[in-house]
DNA sequence: TTTATTCATTGCAATATTACGATGAATAAA
DNA sequence: TTTATTCATCGTAATATTGCAATGAATAAA
C-alpha cells in the first residue's frame, strides 16, 4: 500500500533506510558531490550543473536539508549551500558500521 | 512526472543512487543485517523475523538480488539466501569513495 | 517606484513503490 | 495419487516520488 511499516523495525534500521533514501536519486548525489568539491555553492549553479528545473533542485535541496546533510545561508540575493561537516562524518560512520558487519570467514567458502 | 532523468547524470552517479535505493527501506536493511549475522538464511525465517507477509519479503529479496547484493540457492524445499561477498566489498568501496570525498580544511570554519 | 534576479512554495500529472491476497510451480511426504 | 510446504508471480489498492509551470517573497538595481 505504498506505506512502509516503520514500527516493525528498529530506530537504527529506520534511520539508515531514511539516509539511504536521501542518496537514492542521482540528482541528490550530483548535488552533494558538487557541494563536496566546491565547498560551497549557490543554488543557481546547481540548476546549470544538473540541467533540472529550479523548483526541482529546490525540492531536492529541501530533502537533503531535512536530514541535516546540508545547510544553507543567505548570500546577498543568492542562497549558499554547503555540506554539514559534523553530520557528514556521523552518516559516514553509520554506513561504515553497516558495511563492516560483514567479515569473510578465513579460508572458507562460507556461502551458498 | 515520477521519472528520474538518468541521462542527465553520470553512470557512477546513477549506480550509486540505485544502490542507495536498494538500502532505502528498513525491511531490506533488516534482511541484509540478518544475512550478515546468520551468514545464510532460509526465506521462511525472514518472514518470521520481519513480520511482513511472504510475498512482500520475496519482493524485497528480488530487489536485492537484482543488484547482486545477495544470492540464493535451493535448499531442499526451502530457499537459502546469503550475502554476495565480492559484490558487498565492491559496494562498500563505492560508498566509502563517496563519503571520503569530503575532507575538512585544517583549522578553518570553511562552511556557511 | 519599477524592474530584474533569485530562490521557495503550491498544485498538478505521470510514474514508482509498498504491501497483501490469490494463485501457480515445484518438491517432499503420506 | 493426494496433500502439505515453500517460495515466486500476478493483480490490486494505497501512498510516495519526480518534475515542471505558475506563483510568491525578498532583495538589489534602475
Amino acid at each position: 500500500m505504498g506505506v512502509t511499516k516503520s514500527k516493525l523495525f528498529s530506530p537504527a534500521q529506520n534511520e539508515l533506510a531514511e539516509l539511504a533514501k536521501a542518496l537514492a536519486h542521482p540528482a541528490r548525489i550530483a548535488i552533494l558531490q558538487h557541494l563536496l568539491k566546491a565547498r560551497a555553492c549557490i543554488n543557481g549553479d546547481l540548476v546549470l550543473e544538473t540541467g533540472l528545473a529550479q523548483p526541482t533542485i529546490s525540492q531536492h535541496l529541501r530533502a537533503l536539508k531535512a536530514l541535516n546533510l546540508i545547510q544553507g545561508t543567505v548570500e546577498g540575493v543568492s542562497m549558499s549551500y554547503c555540506i554539514n561537516p559534523g553530520r557528514w562524518q556521523e552518516v559516514r560512520a553509520l554506513f561504515n558500521g553497516f558495511f563492516d558487519a560483514y567479515t569473510p570467514l578465513p579460508g572458507a567458502d562460507d556461502c551458498c
